[in-house]
DNA sequence: CAAATTTCAGGGCTACTGAAATAC
DNA sequence: CGTATTTCAGTAACCCTGAAATTT
């Protein structure tokens, strides 16, 4: 930053929230960029590897991403051999999707990628003060997220 | 959030912190658009309020907008009346922006509504609360922010 | 000459809407 | 019948790059 920010906005606890978190997924993205990869195709690998196979609108609700970027992702990933989009044999409507083993490698590569990226995002922050503000993050976040 | 979230996502830091961010993002979006403005538009307002005129390269420092974000942001302002921008006399390559009478009525708008977002937003913490999570993002963002 | 400014054209990522076709 | 799923087309907002034209 070359010069001063108004107070205005510096003063502003949701511009605080949205500029640092800008400035973490600018990282992550980068990371994720370099393994060839973005955050939707990592949301989607992680919830298939935690849930098991389950349909593209599942998928999307577990990983909170659009049912219509779900399939748009899905095509990147299925064109790189990491998942697999059979139709539900029970539901007409449905597909399963299935994490192959080639998606499961790439998986655990941008399980690495991610972890050190925390590092260089929380750098500035001590292992307390890390702790201290994942939780008052996460009470944030439960509470936007029920309904 | 219909259902679970993999524990993947949710024990990653940065994942809590781009998806809090994004859901103050969104309530703040959605504050600026029933004022028929957005985010960029505030930014600059607010450059403007706390530092007087200036050139657009200028402006775009302060609030951290990119140079070609700037010149759209200030074609809608500027067509709303908010700002007038004018050559500089004293060197030809720059543009000297001015908010108007109708841009500060617009600014103060937008303060009250972002403030009010301030209390949906962080709802679930107690102002203690509130204070720590702002140190420890003023904290990141500063890190990030020096080079 | 190099550097700064404005502008335009364009892309990427996340998030979302509306509509169609299909199946339950 | 209403509801759910997949898919496509399109939009918004923010962030960013490259290049041109102009001026310092």
């Amino acid at each position: 930053m070359d010069e001063q920010t108004p107070s205005v906005l510096t003063g502003l606890p949701s511009w605080l929230l949205t500029q640092s978190a800008a400035q973490a997924g600018r990282i992550v993205a980068e990371s994720f960029a370099a393994a060839g990869a973005r955050g939707y195709h990592f949301r989607l690998l992680a919830t298939l590897v935690e849930f098991g196979p389950a349909s593209q609108a599942a998928l999307g609700r577990h990983s909170s991403i659009d049912r219509s970027d779900v399939v748009a992702a899905l095509n990147e990933l299925e064109a790189d051999g990491y998942v697999d989009r059979i139709p539900d044999p029970d539901d007409g409507r449905r597909n399963i999707v299935t994490i192959t083993a080639a998606g499961r490698r790439h998986h655990r590569r941008l399980v690495t990628v991610v972890t050190k990226a925390q590092d260089e995002i929380f750098a500035p922050l001590s292992a307390t003060d890390r702790t201290r503000l994942t939780t008052l993050l996460g009470r944030l976040l439960a509470h936007h997220q029920q309904y």
